[in-house]
RNA sequence: UGUCCUGUAGUAUAAAGGUAGUACAGAAGAUUCUGGUUCUUUUAGUCAGGGUUCGAAUCCUUGCGGGACAACCA
């Protein structure tokens, strides 16, 4: 077993959500000679999203459970809309999760040859048409989920014509459009999708793999069943709207293993709930539209609930597992609650995130006792959590920058910070007292004055006098400033999507306040040597990374969380 | 007015005829040099009616609710 597949393997508990249950009785009868292989099959026409990362835990957790594998299969059918420029984003975003699949990618355009020769099969067994009617007249006569449909005119041709024709079709002797190859199954099948469903259509297209070679190519329920056969998969996993297909593909593998010697190997659909996450859009159209309507700052914005997204807001790869670990396998439709996401991400966070000491909001203390021209290095731990992170050092001085919010003139009852008389702690450092506040002229705060006990140093004996509240700092003379970045959902609706049968568009939920930009935060002189991507506790505000984005001359932090803030609701009461 | 899927605390998810549990969210408290973390306590649930059974969230039945399905998309 790899490194990597001992780390995803995050719940030891046996896992019993009904695939795992399903599985386990294929096993139990001996089916697929005890295999399991499961398979990532992404439309390479989009970014990964955090529904799919539901999706790659799922299989391949599965992989990993049962000793099995896992194969990346991109299906890739329709040349009109698919680009390369997807596969690398997919391929880097299942590395990044932690996962690794099986062998080489594969692609449904490697099967191809294949298709075309079941296909073949179909029409000689008089299972298959060509048929030249338009697509609406083809729509037409499907019926209604509620009325039976009627058979076209070129049910009955001979299997001798439809072999000429199909010949026809694949030399590129016909225009798009012109016509299509159908199943004959049944037209009057209460499942719309047994009703002579389309088999290939034409599209002259390069494709990306397969380049000029083909100009007829295999729809998604052609191809998608036995892609999956071709590669021995055991257990395909696929969301529920994928459950009335299902007869269907049974159909196509009944079809092309009839009269051959049993298969080691059938696969079996097996179809969960897809995940839903409120205040957020997951539809890959609703995501490309924000991106091209540059409403965000590209496919990894760091409001979007893209992998790449949540990967640049500071998620880590654990903190996406643990959440799609958390929501559950089942059959019914869910709506999850954001905090779910946001608690999974605090928990690994605290664990892993080294603190440090940030102000956002700034407003200067002098202490006018301490003296001018000295600087103290203060030793301070990195992670309470983690000792193993050890301790660094921290300038002080008699310049100091603390939060706005942290002092207040006429606090109320529960306020443990900074006021007027009052005493709190510097954090790592020494007890201060209030003493004076000097205000401009509309009566903002400009300058606090405090004196500071030099016996109540941390560490020194005598240090442990109790005072209610333990404030973070940083030495204005030696601070840096940087950017910060503070989101917010990016709609204010729990579901934006969901309220398009009045006329309403997802876009009239956007939340005008979901970024807002600091320019000047004051930082710890330490986070100079902060690196793309690395995590962080700002002390008593939230979690935060660096920006990919950021400059040497202007760092920039994203801030992925924040703590739990039970002030702002005692201060709400 | 068809077929299929699905109804368990606010949100999710367990319990395969035998004590309805867990997580997130909520509330109260303890600890804390982060109003963080941790710990304790706590609120809250089987869609409804009938039936089978010693015993039903689970099986049967009748309703009711939610979802999916009629692309030469996947």
């Amino acid at each position: 077993m790899s490194n990597i597949d001992e780390q995803t393997s995050a719940v030891t508990e046996t896992k019993t959500n009904f695939i795992y249950q399903e599985i386990d009785n294929d096993l139990k009868e001996g089916k697929n000679g005890g295999a399991v292989l499961t398979r990532f099959p992404p439309e390479p026409n989009g970014y990964l999203h955090i529904g799919h990362a539901k999706s790659l835990c799922l299989n391949f957790g599965i992989a990993r459970d049962y000793n099995g594998g896992c194969n990346l299969r991109f299906d890739d059918t329709n040349p009109v809309k698919e680009d390369v420029e997807y596969v690398d984003s997919i391929m880097e975003d299942i590395h990044w999760l932690g996962f690794n699949w099986v062998g080489e990618p594969k692609y449904a355009s490697d099967y191809f040859d294949q298709l075309y020769e079941w296909a073949l099969l179909l029409i000689r067994k008089g299972k298959a048409y060509v048929d030249f009617q338009t697509a609406e007249e083809i729509a037409a006569q499907k019926g209604t989920p509620t009325t039976p449909g009627t058979e076209s005119p070129y049910r009955n041709t001979s299997v001798e014509e439809n072999l000429m024709q199909f010949e026809k079709m694949r030399s590129g002797k016909y225009a798009d459009g012109e016509c299509v190859l159908r199943a004959k199954i049944d037209m009057a099948s209460p499942n719309m999708h047994m009703r002579d469903p389309n088999m290939y259509r034409i599209i002259h297209r390069s494709h990306h793999r397969t380049g000029d070679k083909w100009c007829i190519y295999p729809l998604y329920d052609f191809a998608h069943g036995q892609s999956d056969f071709c590669e021995g998969i055991t257990h395909s996993i696929c969301t529920l709207e994928f459950e009335v297909h299902r007869p269907l593909y049974d159909w196509f593998l009944d079809q092309i293993t009839e009269g051959q010697p049993a298969p080691e190997r059938r696969n079996r659909q097996i179809e969960f709930a897809r995940l839903n996450l409120n205040y957020t859009v997951m539809s890959k159209r609703k995501l490309l539209q924000l991106v091209k309507e540059g409403i965000v700052d590209g496919w990894n914005d760091p409001r979007m609930p893209t992998i790449c997204g949540l990967r640049r807001r500071g998620y880590t790869p654990k903190s996406v597992r643990d959440f799609a670990e958390k929501v559950g396998i089942a059959k019914r439709e869910n709506v999850i609650d954001f905090a779910l996401l946001e608690s999974c991400a605090r928990e690994d966070l605290n664990k892993i995130a080294p603190r440090v000491f940030a102000v956002l909001d700034p407003v200067k203390v002098i202490i006018d006792n301490y003296p001018d021209g000295q600087v103290e290095m203060l030793d301070t731990i990195n992670n309470p959590e983690d000792e193993t992170q050890g301790t660094r050092q921290i300038p002080f001085c008699k310049e100091l920058y603390i939060e706005r919010d942290d002092f207040m003139e006429n606090p109320p009852k529960k306020y443990f910070r900074l006021s007027p008389e009052g005493e709190v702690r510097l954090k790592s450092a020494y007890i201060v007292k209030c003493t004076s506040v000097e205000k401009d002229a509309e009566g903002n705060v400009q300058t606090i004055h405090v004196t500071y006990d030099p016996t109540t140093k941390s560490g020194m004996e005598g240090a442990d006098r109790k005072v209610k509240g333990t404030l973070h700092w940083v030495s204005a003379r030696h601070c840096f400033d940087a950017e910060v970045r503070v989101y917010d959902r990016l709609f204010n609706d729990p579901e934006p999507g969901g309220h398009e049968a009045e006329g309403h568009d997802f876009k009239e939920f956007l939340n005008p306040d979901s970024l807002h930009i600091i320019s000047n935060a004051k930082m710890e002189p330490g986070l100079k040597n902060a690196k793309a991507l690395d995590h962080f506790q700002f002390q008593r505000i939230g979690y935060f990374n660096l920006d990919p984005k950021s400059t040497p001359e202007k760092l920039i932090f994203n801030k992925t969380v924040g703590l739990k803030d039970s002030w702002a609701k005692e201060a709400k009461k």
